[in-house]
DNA sequence: GTTCGTGCAAATGATTTGCACTTCG
DNA sequence: CGAAGTGCAAATCATTTGCACGAAC
């Protein structure tokens, strides 16, 4: 059985119903590689239905983040904004680096976080229920091009002469 | 020289100026030991300035942040808003857990996290610039709480009885 | 005195919601 | 048919911004 036939199977047992609205969605969804925000979700899903409304698409993402299909999470350096992350339900402990320039998102296991949340329990007592780890800097093709380019000599006088 | 003086020295060296307002909201950050919304250290200033206005408290607290003299960031299940953290410049390298019940913010170091950075770096090549982790979960106190509460029995139709 | 900062009100922008209409089961 | 979902427009709510006035240096 495939993803959206299991999303589907879950949406009946709670009492709803498979729309074509999202239906597209969940189409739309399966076929993304990245993190897309509502807005692009809403663009790529457009495209084959273009009365689709954006509220719609809202409605069924939060929907799916209840159902712990998707997943959904902020970064920095961004407007603030959610971006949805399809891959949540089939590798459900991943974690996030994003790169500063190309804003690639490369999805990370780290096992080795339950040592921390180990060690973090032993200090301060209580419980983890979940984590959230990101990481932020440069991937491995933008620290290339920047370290082929080398450093920029930056001069503020230089610039100001521009303006003469 | 006091922190306060400290953060006065750097906004001099920017070409900026101490005012009246910026005192008091430097003098209220001081005395947190929370991590107050702008909201919240809004209301607490006020009370020894009422002129004081929202949009001067968020204008001072990003400008804190570039000084990388304040921290922000976003915990989920709570409406998504900044929240600030006067404690990054005495102590850079924390992260933080929240309780899901009280709320409470724990920052707590993890110099481990050094070794999943290296990891990744390992696995993907590239830079790591910054990280974020944040624990969720409950606190020693409300674990205790729940825990000798003891489990509550839910019963649907036990409810649904109420309604007649 | 000139530059920088503040207060105020209005703008922004992502997200949510009320409501009349439509569709699924 | 009746509950659940959609489209649309309007509301929300945190945060930002334009502008005229006031304060720091």
């Amino acid at each position: 059985m495939d993803w959206i036939a299991q999303v589907t199977e879950r949406l009946r047992a709670t009492g709803g119903r498979m729309t074509s609205q999202r239906r597209l969605i969940l189409e739309t969804l399966a076929q993304c590689t990245d993190h897309p925000t509502a807005e692009e979700v809403y663009r790529r899903a457009r495209q084959r239905a273009p009365d689709l409304n954006l509220s719609t698409v809202y409605r069924t993402l939060r929907w799916l983040e209840e159902l712990g299909v998707v997943g959904s999470q902020r970064f920095e350096g961004e407007r603030p904004q959610d971006r949805f992350d399809p891959a949540i339900s089939a590798n459900p402990d991943h974690h996030h680096f994003r790169c500063r320039l190309c804003n690639t998102i490369i999805e990370f296991p780290a096992p080795l976080l339950e040592i921390l949340k180990r060690d973090f329990i032993a200090h301060y007592g209580g419980s983890i229920e979940s984590a959230s780890l990101i990481f932020y800097g440069l991937c491995q093709s933008c620290l290339q091009k920047v370290e082929s380019y080398g450093p920029l000599s930056f001069n503020p006088d230089a610039i100001l002469d521009h303006t003469r």
